[in-house]
DNA sequence: CTCATTTGAGACACCACTGTCTCACGTGAG
DNA sequence: CTCACGTGAGACAGTGGTGTCTCAAATGAG
């Protein structure tokens, strides 16, 4: 029998993968406590198994936000809670991000854009109630999440923050932003910043 | 005589390695116009060559942090006016991120620190005169202008947002958030998310 | 027990990149 | 012109990962 699921397999690689983008089938294979010959039998290539976890980190955020759904959160209170539980994917599915190999793999830019454009409804639906500002794409707002949850992935890595702290840090930054008072609009205007001679 | 100065060599792999961080050496050396031979005369390593690329980052960055400075800008003010010079930037140098070898060099890790440094002593000064929310570690703030710089450089790559609005985008989000009434604390009650049964 | 299936170990060819080396060519200085 | 020097082209071995294959051992069902 197998020893190992088929998606706790690819949770592992998901890990492994996560700690080092870099690292070898050998060294997936060596984690999961296989050997090579069988990580093969089970996924043809390496991009098979990127793409494997990519599904896995999909539907785990599809299964998210349609709870998000069930409970009929919308509009910011929909992106507050949505940080709260991106953030804890992070260090099992970040890596992602950087992986080239599936912005050519049209499966997978399709099931991401399903995601992000749900994401990107909830934004729109909390500007037409002017909970969030409507100065901003609404697919910026999406953007920027992604970027920020990168960022305190990052600094928990590096043993900056705290893991507990983190969605607050991400909540507090993202809705609010860092200035005390509220921040409407280009209240710094650039200088010349055109030197021609170096 | 050489066609090309150390710099220029420097910036154009720096433009390659951001467009493609997997290009080889092979693929520099076209791009600029020479051969795989020379490239590695003037660049004994791959990582050496990427060292270059992250000493030039450094350099400029360095130098437009300088030029804040001389113009007695601190706080708020001097995390607006970087944000403006730093988002054209990510084209050049925003892959040096995710270069992992970058990590065990001890010189790029002290240059590094040494901005960074700096500019969190931006934000702390901004705390002290209260334009800043204490309640956000600084380091956290320089971490999320990383995120949002690297997150905005995506956008315009996929050709989501203008590379004109880019600066606006990041200032906007970072120091006011997303939402229209000013932000305080934690509006959002997680409910018990730790269901045992998948 | 017996047999079918799955696995691990290892061999294998293959590939792309790296870093080094050699040598002939072209150019510019003297 | 002559010579020194930088360069391009290409050969070369080495490396590390990939994907396939074979075979023997282990495992589990009947």
């Amino acid at each position: 029998m197998r020893g190992t699921t088929h998606d706790s397999l690819v949770g592992i690689a998901a890990m492994v993968l996560s700690a080092n983008p870099a690292a070898s089938m050998q060294d997936v294979a060596e984690e999961a406590g296989i050997s090579r010959a069988t990580l093969h039998r089970r996924f043809a290539n390496r991009e098979d198994l990127v793409f494997s976890i990519a599904r896995l980190a999909i539907s785990e955020i599809e299964e998210i936000s349609a709870h998000i759904d069930e409970r009929q959160l919308t509009g910011l209170a929909a992106i507050e809670a949505l940080i709260e539980v991106l953030v804890p994917l992070a260090p099992r599915f970040g890596f992602l991000m950087s992986q080239y190999c599936l912005e050519s793999n049209a499966e997978a830019v399709e099931l991401s854009q399903q995601v992000f454009n749900k994401w990107t409804g909830w934004v729109e639906e909390g500007q037409r109630r002017n909970e969030i500002r409507v100065d901003l794409p609404a697919r910026w707002v999406v953007s920027s999440l992604h970027g920020l949850v990168a960022s305190v992935y990052d600094g928990v890595r590096e043993g900056l923050f705290g893991q507990r702290d983190a969605p607050r840090l991400v909540r507090l930054t993202l809705l609010g932003g860092i200035a005390t008072t509220p921040f409407t609009h280009q209240s710094f205007q650039p200088v010349s910043n055109t030197r021609s001679s170096p």
